[in-house]
DNA sequence: AACCTGATTGCACAAACGTGCAGACGGGTC
DNA sequence: GACCCGTCTGCACGTTTGTGCAATCAGGTT
């Protein structure tokens, strides 16, 4: 081909610059593409305008939610390591193709996108999302696609700040894009991960301001967190941030703990009784958390495997998204 | 580019050849080429097989449903045209985009591709979906995208014989095509779209065979048809296919018939009290057409609108898919 | 009017994609 | 074993699509 590119000589009949003649073009654009299987030329030339604006014109189509595409694998013959972990587990797991021999990063950044994409069609109106922050959830808030709804409102998990910093930059710029990509407010939780002493816990607890996050937190329909593993190779975030002092990571130790959910922490079998830490962390309450009717758990990364069997035994997940390599180990043993 | 085509030199790590292998690569190659937005090269790569399989197993997740591609408006600022339409007449509309300077066929053909894909999404298990038949519906059944449904019955709405041939070659394909698309049960309708004798009728609807259809027709949860329109133009399929004699024609006319639907005719007010023909049509009562909770309409080209006109008069489609030209003739005048 | 600044456009090129074709494979038949 | 026929594969090629860049436009400021 010559590259007889773009058209050649349209743009004498000019079209009325209406209003909101952007989107409008930007749905008229899909619908003739995605609808009707034609060419991005073809579309140009009823547009009356270049081929590279409507590429530009579909992709923010995409980008904004006006197009939103669904892959559903027909449940009955779902693949079997989905299947396997339904039953053994009780969750619903979408397992994300990778192959093994991919980068951890790679993994993680490809989980991130397919749980963003998955958990646009579950975002509905009127919904109350809690959200935990973490290296998943930050590399999940990248990808979301945009989906307009009404009256929802993003909610903070668990507090952020640290010794170091008051944590809210990271915690809040994940906040933020979930509030961004469904229209929704977004209520941050200005504490620290971790209290001191849990007697100060206990008397913000009471406080007003404090208390509207909880109130909302107890009304959430949806909660989307990734877990934290203690005991196999690389620490979580939270193990390793300055968030923990050497003692702190003591008593985990003797309280067996091996993962966390929002800085809430829970042994091997699921309990999470007289473990010291969560009488100061800021993290809900575990049996409080089960009462959400939806709980998405992100996962990637063999290393959170440990972390991952605790949460699951603790009934915490609703939904469970991980890579592939996971998924096996987590059948596998 | 100089056509560093496909992949080099793999093919030699052999993978198992499970069974099943075929839809469950292209369950992967879906996830990762519409979830993590990798390209076909590097899909090819994790499955060991060419870019050109990849692109073949992405088409045929396609063309099976397992990939769901959706254009949703918002319907707050949806496209004026619909908007007005939904106001005036009460009907979901569904304006589908096209120049002008398209010629009738291609319209029809556009308006068609994007009917079935939109049908597609409203398609349910359980389901009693009753089908019309004519150019309109036969141009939608060609482009149906499959989804698998149980236990869902395609009913043929109206009789499609005349003088001239059973009519079943014409009206049975486009009934299996729908059938195979949506894996549902077809249930033709063996009669003429009209007896000569209003007597052989009543008859006829006696005989059980003819009962369960009328049965099943009565527990439609779906109708899709188009509408014939009398007056403008180019008569419809009805009007000049050898399904009604000149004598037939006049009492139309004298009745004030302006179209049909599925071989029932109504006047411009929507009214079908004392048409004739309809007493010896197949067709289902318009009045219990109504009853059934989605009734869909398709209409391509501006020829239809007075019979259109009619059918929105009498209520008989909850929701509308047209092409923009009618769209606009529909709301300016 | 002159000037800046950010958004938008079309072009040219490179990358990604679809498909006709010929060869390879598989399994049934003589 | 030889043969046939339908299916699947990779290749080569042409087509379609994404994107950096420079020119242009719109609207606000000096």
């Amino acid at each position: 081909m010559t590259t007889t590119n773009d058209l050649p000589g349209a743009d004498l009949a000019g079209d009325a610059p209406l209003p909101g003649n952007r989107s409008r073009d930007a749905l008229r654009a899909a619908q003739m593409y995605y609808l009707q299987d034609l060419t991005m030329n073809a579309i140009a030339r009823e547009l009356r305008t270049s081929r590279s604006t409507v590429s530009r014109l579909l992709s923010m189509a995409r980008a904004t939610g006006l197009v939103q595409i669904q892959v559903n694998n027909p449940s009955d013959r779902a693949p079997a390591l989905e299947q396997q972990i339904r039953r053994r587990f009780g969750v619903e797991a979408h397992v994300v193709p990778v192959a093994d021999s991919i980068s951890d990063s790679e993994v993680l950044d490809r989980v991130a996108i397919q749980a963003a994409r998955t958990i646009g069609p579950l975002m509905d109106s009127n919904a109350i999302i809690g959200v935990a922050w973490g290296s998943t959830l930050s590399a999940v808030s990248h990808h979301l696609t945009r989906k307009q709804t009404h009256d929802s409102t993003i909610v903070q998990l668990n507090g952020a700040g640290n010794t170091q910093t008051t944590g809210i930059t990271y915690a809040s710029e994940i906040l933020r894009r979930f509030g961004q990509a469904y229209g929704a407010r977004v209520e941050q939780f200005p504490v620290p991960a971790f209290f001191d002493h849990a007697a100060t816990k206990t008397a913000m607890w009471e406080e007003r301001s404090v208390r509207r996050i909880l109130d909302l937190q107890q009304r959430m329909t949806m909660a989307i967190f990734g877990v934290g593993s203690i005991g196999s190779g690389i620490p979580s975030h939270v193990y390793s941030g300055g968030y923990l002092d050497r003692e702190d990571l003591e008593t985990l130790e003797t309280d067996e703990v091996v993962g966390d959910v929002a800085t809430m922490f829970f042994r091997a079998d699921g309990s999470h009784r007289d473990i010291l830490l969560n009488a100061r962390s800021t993290g809900p309450d575990l049996d409080q958390l089960r009462t959400v009717s939806r709980r998405i758990c992100v996962v990637s990364g063999e290393s959170k495997i440990n972390g991952l069997r605790g949460a699951l035994a603790a009934g915490l997940a609703t939904d469970l998204i991980l890579d592939e390599g996971s998924a096996r180990r987590l059948v596998h043993a």
